[in-house]
RNA sequence: GCGCCUGUAGCUCAGCUGGAUAGAGCAUCGGCCUUCUAAGCCGGCGGUCGCAGGUUCGAGUCCUGCCAGGCGCGCCA
């Protein structure tokens, strides 16, 4: 993990100057292992090159020249082929936690994005039926991607776009009509590729009873469209319902429908034509997207005169660029890839930036239980419902779960561990962390359960494991900020996890039966409160941790068979 | 055939801008409970980083080729 250290840079810096490699870059990380010191640099490898002459020999110089005290370090050693371990002392370590005490709930923010608008579009489901899996995994992801930019300092707008008209309504509405004249028990079949899953019936069950058998023997148009809007009515507040309880929140939801509407659409043929880049073929109308990079040019307006969805893709896309948007994350399945390269090259005809919108593409989500895939819903007709799973494992664990592997990654979810209320569940294992924290506060008494900074003495937290702790949790920006940089929201997931283990193992080892010495609430009233600040910057990492992620940081967890005696 | 993604321990996965002996969890094996503390902890076992070349002080990471899996390649959305 990369850190900052700002004395130890300037110290570095300085001595380089001297040396003349005053622009060298530096690069400082904790190892991963301990007894390579608490912060490490490659600086004397990488300067062996332009200074020709061996690393090793760089390294003795910088570590015999390098100034300790301005440093804030106790020690410097060459090891390996020209590394310098430092070894920070003892203040300098401790000093992390009064900076997260201070910060607390904004402790791992920063200022980064300036303020800036940028937009994360998610989900954007269509309203043809509950939400699975995939749907999930990017009501999560996007969430948590939104999240970690807000963090960073944008002004993040979260929405949903969905298709409200085309083929797949029409064949929406066909299916529950005939659904809807099956109830009213007469014989018509199903589309051949109509909706199937059982929900269809439902929406169907509700429309006999608003409307009884008004569209019975009404094949009219107005009567389909009647139809579909009772349908997309009803699958929309579902699906508001399912991201609701799901904790997930949209700023504004984009209707494609309004893009015709306003005549956007008939806008952006019209600007496309003046690039000189649109040319008729086969009756067809197409845009030289192979300009911008694509693979092949692509119809925008077919034959028969109707646009390809290509069209009101590009027109959406301006309209995000044209409401201030100057940075756009678009999450989607990485089913959709394909259409990236078309819809860039498409906004870069219209003079747009190349890498606009970004994107955030993720792979298929499985569900295993017992080493078997499970598969089927019934409501659903295919897949597993997104509710369907939170309603079994918890909300809590739903997200996690979805979070915690980098998005390129395919997902395979094991409803035995989600199951599993142990430390084995990753999700389970921080926030019994969070809550151990949070018991030692209730144990220590009223007037102790807030540390402040700069109350306790942090050179008595010389053990290694706390050490180890307060480095991990000085950590925290750095985490958010490269999850934010990468929108990357399972790396936090990892940090947390190591952060909830650090912090397990500083707390088991301070077992009152075994090590008494070791327990925070120890008599001594130094060291008692030097540790209390420990757990209190504890608590602050990885609840803001959680809570960035939309996951609840809860303060005191009981165990189910202890019940009844608590 | 072309494009994107993936391939790391028995399983699920991390691995930043190329750095030290490739890490974590689970599984397995061996220890540890009248607890701020067993929904737990400590320790052990376990790896030709898909394969083959190349770049360099140094490659899981970069380059080339190949193999395997997923997805996408329509005047569908």
């Amino acid at each position: 993990m990369t850190v900052t250290n700002d004395s130890i840079r300037a110290a570095l810096a300085t001595v380089l100057a001297e040396m003349g490699a005053g622009d060298a870059e530096i690069q400082l990380e904790r190892p991963r292992d301990p007894t390579h010191g608490d912060v490490a640099t490659n600086v004397a490898l990488t300067l062996a090159r332009v200074l020709g002459r061996k690393p090793r020999e760089i390294a003795e110089e910088i570590a015999g020249r390098l100034d300790r005290a301005a440093a804030g370090v106790s020690s410097v050693d060459v090891a390996g082929p020209g590394f310098l371990n430092f070894r920070l002392d003892a203040g300098a370590v401790g000093a992390a936690i009064d900076d997260i005490l201070r910060a607390g709930d904004a402790w791992g923010r920063s200022g980064a994005g300036q303020g800036r608008r940028v937009m994360v579009e998610f989900v954007s489901a269509n309203p043809t039926g509950p939400l699975h899996l995939g749907h999930g995994r990017q009501a999560a992801l996007g969430d948590a991607v939104a999240s970690l930019l807000e963090w960073s300092g944008w002004d993040v707008h979260r929405e949903f776009y969905y298709n409200d008209s085309g083929r797949q309504m029409e064949l929406l509405a066909s299916s529950v009509r005939a659904r809807y004249r099956q109830a009213l028990g007469r014989d018509e079949p199903v589309p051949e590729d109509g909706y199937r899953g059982e929900y269809v019936k439902d929406v169907a069950d509700a429309l006999v009873a608003e409307v009884g058998d008004r569209y019975l023997d009404d094949d009219s148009d107005e009567a389909l469209d009647a139809v579909r809007h009772h349908a997309v009515k009803m699958l929309r507040a579902e699906q508001d319902q399912d991201l609701g309880d799901f904790r997930v929140r949209f700023d504004e939801y984009f209707l494609e429908s309004s893009l015709y509407a306003e005549g956007r659409v008939e806008k952006t043929i019209e600007e496309l034509r003046h690039t000189g880049l649109v040319y008729e073929l086969d009756g067809a109308t197409w845009l030289r997207t192979t300009q911008f990079g694509d693979q092949k040019d692509r119809v925008m307006v077919r034959g028969n005169g109707m646009p390809t969805y290509f069209l009101p893709d590009v027109a959406y896309h301006m309209t995000k660029w044209e409401r201030g948007f100057g940075r756009v994350v678009n999450v989607q399945g990485s089913d959709h890839h394909g259409t990236v390269d078309r819809v860039r090259a498409g906004l870069q005809a219209l003079g747009l930036p190349a890498g606009y919108p970004e994107y955030v593409l993720h792979q298929m989500v499985r569900v295993v239980q017992d080493g078997e895939e499970v598969k089927f819903s019934k409501r659903a007709g295919s897949g597993m419902t997104l509710r369907e799973l939170y309603e079994q494992v918890g909300v809590d664990v739903t997200r996690y779960f979805f979070q915690m592997r980098k998005p390129d990654a395919h997902l395979l979810f094991d409803l035995d561990v989600a199951l599993d209320h142990s430390d084995k569940n990753p999700v389970y294992k921080v926030q019994y962390a969070h809550a151990r924290m949070c018991s030692i506060f209730r144990k220590a008494g009223p007037g102790q359960d807030r540390p402040e900074a700069g109350a306790a003495d942090h050179r008595l937290l010389s053990h290694e494991l706390e050490r180890e702790l307060v480095q991990q949790l000085a950590d925290f920006p750095l985490a958010v900020a490269r999850a934010a940089e990468h929108t990357s929201p399972h790396i936090v997931c990892d940090y947390l996890e190591q952060t909830a283990g650090a912090a397990n193992a500083w707390y088991h080892a301070g077992n009152p039966t075994r090590n008494p010495e070791l327990a925070v609430l120890v008599d001594d009233p130094a060291l008692r409160a030097a540790r209390l600040a420990l757990a209190g910057a504890v608590r602050i990492v990885l609840a803001n941790g959680l809570g960035l992620l939309g996951i609840e940081a809860p303060t005191r967890m009981i165990r189910e068979d202890k019940e009844n005696e608590e």
